[in-house]
DNA sequence: AGGTTATCTAACTAGATGGTTATATAATAC
DNA sequence: GTATTATATAACCATCTAGTTAGATAACCT
């Protein structure tokens, strides 16, 4: 089961340390341990996250020395991403006004700064 | 486990069943066992997927006789596109340049058809 | 009331998931 | 070579998940 790459992503971002990996990783590259210190679960815990989100493509990793470090990738991300577009339009009221909609995906445009 | 309720949602995703559902209530109300028919499942199978979709607040239930029709609630697609909009600045190439990134907002908001 | 239709609950099963500890591999440092 | 550090694998366990069949509940229709 879950032969389809969309379903796996899904549940690959079901869960909290994995979607916070993802998180620490929008700084920049990190090795295990640092990517492991925050949380209180073991390290074998840690890297087998670190499987599940390298299976579904959403981080890569790298070899250096004794380190293999992690870096985020955004392709799944993206897709989730167009998969949830398809709804938009069913969270505003106005179905049936494109230019309403229009207006809503150039208003998000602008406000482009992470926070909010 | 699953207490907060993004993952919960994520999860209720990563099954394609209970997308094809939420993907077939974007046209409107339906009965279980409208749902269903397409699906080659049992009808307990949905009972259990339509209370999962439930559960995160993805469908409300109504009561008609003795059909108790599914509505599509968007709400909580609304979190995941929140979410996920965190990370949209990854994944275009040029971080620092603002206005490629906008210049691909617009283009998106152009092609809003939902083929591809 | 008795039958039909729609849906849910109960009890069970196989397999996945997320964690553990103990051990193995691999690269660096002396 | 030996020790140290970083990460991975193995074996195990408890819980969750998605499905099943059989039976219960509830509203409608004569």
């Amino acid at each position: 089961m879950t032969a389809d790459c969309l379903s796996a992503t899904f549940a690959a971002l079901a869960d909290p340390t994995r979607r916070a990996i993802l998180a620490r990783l929008t700084f920049g590259e990190l090795s295990v341990g640092e990517l492991a210190r925050p949380f209180k679960i073991s390290g074998p815990a840690i890297t087998k996250h670190l499987k599940v989100l390298q299976r579904v493509g959403l981080i890569t990793r790298g070899r250096h020395a004794q380190w293999r470090p992690c870096r985020l990738e955004t392709k799944p991300l993206k897709e989730v991403a167009d998969w949830v577009e398809e709804y938009r339009r069913f969270w505003d009221q106005s179905f049936d006004r494109l230019d309403e909609y229009l207006a809503e995906i150039q208003k998000k445009g602008k406000k482009h700064d992470p926070k909010k």
